[in-house]
DNA sequence: GTCGAAAAGTACGATATCGAAATATTCGTC
DNA sequence: GACGAATATTTCGATATCGTACTTTTCGAC
């Protein structure tokens, strides 16, 4: 069965045969790709929105969760996780913290530095949507048989390995 | 050997522990698909910027390049295939039509409805461009087997189309 | 020890997006 | 054929991001 992406290819076959097929099915591959992030966004968020949190606040809360006790980074290590510019982490920091859910101090070993921590709220927040955030990723992947799922982890983890050193 | 989505999922595994491994999966998943856009976004646009062009320019112009003669579409048409909104739509195809790269005129038919058009400039620049953006394409997927990347484009369509009816 | 280089965080200006409202036109129904 | 609903586009205000520049602090070489 053909999609939009099949489609896509077809008129750039007809409109330009000078296109190699290998060339038109990496197009394919790439376009797929960038679709399903863009697909997958909301459907991964609808449970954030459910507790009252964008994407970006909650990615910020888990980072501080995961990395355990004492729940705290720094900004830098938290857009870098995060890949995100400092200017906009600054961004986030700023709104998580006018909405209590993290705490801003200075580093005392070294004062150029400050030390991002989840407030209690942050914690309860984070630990209240985190299970019922996987479970709604698992269940969305439910339309590929486990086998297909494995297959796929395995692949985008060779490309994301082969890509990061271009 | 353990990439960065696998230390997230560590993490998770040692601060939450009744998060199951079926979830766990899940996000490791999707953490991958996400990262994999988010990398790939500059290694595709790279050929884009060797020619002075950003990405989204390119994809309008491209789209009315593989629509074939008379290369016309309207900017609902476009704005659907590249899943924008109107209004993001008309911002770049103010700054298209003011580079001289496409035209804009009234639909004599429908005196609602406008029709962009490529101009011979536009056309001139994404004839040039294409080619080697999809080599790039195909060089970048080169770190897959072509077994690899026939199984990997296989499941991203069937993911696609179960997420797209969900 | 001092001084230039590097690092951490923030501020600022520019840009691209969205949702909602506004305007103009066409369609469909009675 | 009149009129309300639907369609096409643009405008406007809000938001999130980036790159660059700036301030403060720390590090390293001599």
């Amino acid at each position: 069965m053909d999609d939009a992406i099949d489609g896509i290819v077809g008129q750039w076959r007809a409109e330009r045969p000078d296109l190699g097929d290998e060339e038109l099915a990496a197009m394919a591959l790439f376009g797929r790709l960038g679709r399903l992030a863009q697909v997958a966004e909301p459907l991964v968020g609808r449970v954030f929105v459910r507790h009252g949190l964008a994407t970006g606040e909650f990615d910020v809360l888990a980072a501080l969760r995961r990395s355990g006790e004492p729940f705290t980074l720094t900004p830098t290590a938290l857009a870098r996780q995060l890949m995100l510019s400092p200017a906009a982490m600054t961004n986030r920091l700023d709104k998580l913290e006018a909405a209590g859910r993290v705490d801003r101090r200075l580093d005392p070993e070294n004062r150029r530095s400050m030390l991002v921590t989840l407030t209690p709220a942050g914690l309860e927040m984070v630990d209240g949507v985190v299970g019922e955030h996987v479970a709604n990723e698992r269940e969305l992947l439910s339309v590929l048989s486990a086998a297909d799922r494995a297959r796929l982890d395995v692949i985008l983890k060779r490309l994301l390995a082969g890509l990061a050193d271009t």
